[in-house]
DNA sequence: TTTCTATCCATAGACAAACTATGGTTCGGC
DNA sequence: GCCGAACCATAGTTTGTCTATGGATAGAAA
């Protein structure tokens, strides 16, 4: 029950971010992205995905642009911003400092206080 | 913004479990060991704890019972259930497989669709 | 003996993040 | 003409964690 979703929670931003480094995308595509890249373990839901973009916006860690998609639809492309760069390695260290630490926890087998 | 609290949310009875797995504690006592196996990176908030560990308890995760501490002071003694021990398996399984998923999209540099 | 710090418990309320549910448009296949 | 897939987006609920409190007691320090 620590976690029900569809996800970890607190990594979504950084997941967002990290596939928008690889190309500007749209909403739909960063979705079916991070599914496709984690072997389907990692489902992000649209209402999940589409406040997560406008907070990133306001950050102005993406920005984004109307464009037709090679299927000839009407699509916002995001595209990270320097500052979204810089902010995605940020993210980046704080999470592995955090699974590092975790990683001490559940590897702690026993230990005199 | 992601995250700007002192754990990765979703993790909390993860930890605590964990914890309580290699012997049992009083709440004080949980705090303060993640605190400190974790090299001081991840901090439970008494006000993040105390709500977790009743949950726990309502799950049947884990039993409490009141004793004295070495130090002579009154303390609910939280103890790993059966229950608890098969849950925590399942939530470290599920856990490594969101990281290994998560470390996917991290190390994903270029593919093609 | 008063005071302070550390040890311990616990809850209420605020807040943020993610989910459910919903509603809409357009393209292409049937 | 219908339907599913590709796209956008928001409202409202739920859940988890944090902040802020409040209290009690042991032992050290003053």
């Amino acid at each position: 029950m620590a976690n029900k979703g569809d996800l970890l929670p607190g990594t979504l931003d950084l997941l967002i971010l990290q596939t928008l480094k690889r190309a500007p995308l749209h909403g739909y595509g960063i979705a079916q992205s991070i599914k496709r890249v984690s072997d389907d373990v990692l489902t992000v839901e649209e209402g999940s995905l589409y406040p997560a973009l406008q907070r990133l916006l306001l950050q102005g860690w993406v920005k984004a642009e109307w464009k037709i998609t090679e299927t000839n639809r009407r699509a916002r492309y995001y595209t990270l911003t320097a500052a979204g760069r810089k902010q995605l390695g940020l993210e980046i260290s704080k999470f592995e400092q955090m699974m590092a630490a975790i990683g001490r926890v559940l590897a702690d087998a026993e230990e005199a206080g």
